[in-house]
RNA sequence: GGCCUGUUGGUGAAGUGGCUUAACACACUGCCCUCUCAAGGCAGCAUUCACGGAUUCGAAUUCCGUACAGGCUACCA
């Protein structure tokens, strides 16, 4: 076809497009950014449950917008109208907002570069289809399914590389005539790339994180614009990642072996490239085959999103979590800076794992318990009844009307740099603080306590008489130990291990006693300061109720 | 079938030709500290980096095969 066939060609197919690339390569200015800041985008499908996958790869595109000074905004990918459902943007908009990985700029975040959704920019890829077109790079494919099919069969059956490329592409040099033709006789056409590449030459590749990769140029005839007149991911990410001014693309694993069709696109549509960061995927080792998987929803449990938040687990606890599989030395750094938060650290992409990274839920939750081990009482009180609101009103309730104390409560050895490590969900607090709330623990108290053990009632209540509350600990325990020696107790268990028959038991035995009236349990934090918190009173009524339980 | 990518302990992994007798973290085991637990300290846990060759004075690191795993090979993203 000459150039003037082209361009009547052109017009055939899309008369409606009046627009030409230049008026929007102008409404798209590049962007007035810091030297080096980068431009990064997350664009979901809206075709069902965000996951883990998912929320790793917008927390890469946050943090490195964020530490650069950038711009991340989000981008809704609906070409594919079949396989949208009700309500998928919606989810992902509020699930972004559940653990706060916010786009500064996108769909519902606003921003200069939209529409933010591929769905309302149909006019913009045609028209530079149309002038693809008209350059001779692209052209409508009559072919049918059918037809396509028996190439296929053929293909496979002299196991050459499948797809419509070289002789296959039988469509690529119709005349203007034989198109006239059959777009006369209503044939459905898709429009597709009149590639220039030939596979047997070969490019490099430079992605951010897999460093150095080659591939044969791509030869294929890919489908541009399907015949509903939408693009493919792969036409609408060229425009759209060059007209937004993208500048790095991050992604999942999935799409590598796309990046010689992307490379195409972007040069004979004459862009700038983009530069590409490929993130493994999330994976696990199946515990009944032993092999490596993807995450799968339905035997995953931590898959999908809703997890996290149904199970307590702090949002920046999953952030910190998301940032050691994101940068292998994150996890190291965040141990040896107790008192830094995730965004002073740098993230870098050859800092990223290149191979699958395996989800390790024991890492996540200890990485929980070093969060909350990090928070004074008074914020893990906040956002303990923050979640309890949602999740478990009755206990809100409780920590509502108990707020000093359990403020108290939680701060327990959380002074000092070996703070205690005992909770890593906020579904974890009301168990492990039982006897925190009087009413709870009066309650619980029996299915709590299992221990067969019985204690000398009395001795307790006149150690509780004698003891000073209102003292240090290191006071508190010379006087126990004092009090132990003078009522047939060793002051040191190495003392009583030394002569047993001497002693009725050792100052621990004591501590223990008064430890499972108060607390209902042989295990608990720092004694004296529950004691402390409770006073004695409260000490002594629960000593009652021990008498009253032991007394059967 | 073709094209890519990956494979280091129980787990997540560091490692980019010699400071590696393979870091660090999680888990586990033992000891210490200690009124219990948690935390912490110490020690143990891969004589070896999927396997086989090659290059090199020297390889977990480079190259070539093999095996296994994952991805792509859609008018899905």
């Amino acid at each position: 076809m000459t150039e003037k066939e082209r361009i009547e060609l052109a017009e055939l197919l899309f008369p409606n497009i009046t627009k030409t690339r230049e008026e929007y390569e102008k409404m798209y200015p590049e962007r007035n950014l810091p030297e080096g800041a980068m431009v990064t985008r997350y664009g979901p499908s809206p075709t069902g449950s965000v996951h883990l996958g998912n929320l790793l790869s917008a927390f890469a595109d946050m943090v490195y917008a964020k530490q650069t000074k950038g711009s991340f905004f989000l981008r809704i990918e609906d070409t594919d109208q079949k396989r949208k459902i009700d309500g998928g943007i919606e989810n992902i908009t509020s699930i972004l907002h559940d653990f706060d990985i916010l786009p500064t700029e996108g769909y519902s975040f606003g921003g200069n570069y939209g529409p933010y959704i591929q769905s309302e920019r149909t006019e913009i890829y045609q028209t530079y289809i149309k002038d693809l077109i008209v350059k001779g790079l692209a052209y409508p494919c009559f072919m049918t399914e059918e037809e396509q099919n028996n190439i296929k069969e053929e293909q496979a059956i002299n196991k050459t590389k499948i797809g419509i490329y070289g002789m296959y592409a039988v469509d690529r040099d119709l005349s203007l005539e034989e198109v006239k033709e059959k777009l006369a006789n209503n044939e459905e056409y898709v429009i597709r790339l009149k590639s220039p590449g030939n596979a047997n030459n070969q490019i490099e590749v430079i992605d951010c994180i897999k460093g150095k990769m080659k591939f044969p140029e791509h030869d294929m005839d890919t489908v541009l614009l399907k015949k509903d007149g939408t693009p493919t991911y792969h036409f609408a990410h060229a425009i759209d990642d060059h007209l937004m001014h993208t500048t790095h693309v991050i992604r999942g694993d999935e799409w590598v072996s796309s990046i010689p069709l992307h490379i195409q696109l972007f040069e004979i549509l004459g862009f700038e490239p983009v530069k590409y960061a490929h993130i493994a995927p999330i994976t696990i080792k199946d515990q009944e085959t032993g092999n490596i998987r993807k995450i799968s929803k339905r035997k995953d449990p931590w898959f999908g999103a809703k997890y996290y938040e149904e199970n307590g687990i702090p949002i920046e606890a999953l952030h910190l979590y998301l940032a050691t599989i994101t940068n292998t030395n994150f996890e190291e750094w965040y141990l040896d800076n107790t008192d830094k938060d995730i965004s002073e650290f740098e993230f870098s992409f050859d800092k990223q794992a290149i191979g699958g990274t395996s989800f390790d839920e024991a890492k996540l939750m200890n990485l929980c318990k070093t969060y909350f081990s990090r928070k004074r009482g008074e914020e893990v009180y906040n956002e303990t009844y923050q979640w309890s609101l949602k999740h478990d009103e009755e206990y809100a309730k409780l920590l509502e009307n108990n707020r000093e104390d359990m403020i108290k409560f939680f701060d327990i050895e959380k002074d000092g740099p070996r703070p205690r490590k005992d909770i890593a969900k906020y579904s974890d607090v009301k168990e492990e603080f039982s006897y925190a709330i009087d009413s709870m623990f009066e309650s619980e108290f029996y299915s709590k306590y299992e221990g067969e053990k019985t204690y000398d009632i009395e001795l307790i209540k006149e150690y509780v008489e004698e003891i000073n509350l209102d003292t240090t600990n290191e006071e508190w325990f010379n006087a126990t130990k004092e009090f132990a020696s003078t009522h047939g107790y060793a002051a040191s268990p190495k003392d009583y291990k030394k002569n047993p028959d001497d002693y009725k038991g050792h100052v621990g035995d004591i501590c223990e006693a008064i430890r499972v009236m108060i607390t209902g349990r042989t295990k608990s934090p720092d004694l004296f300061s529950i004691m402390k918190i409770l006073g004695k009173d409260r000490i002594n009524n629960r000593i009652e109720l021990y008498r009253k339980y032991s007394n059967g």
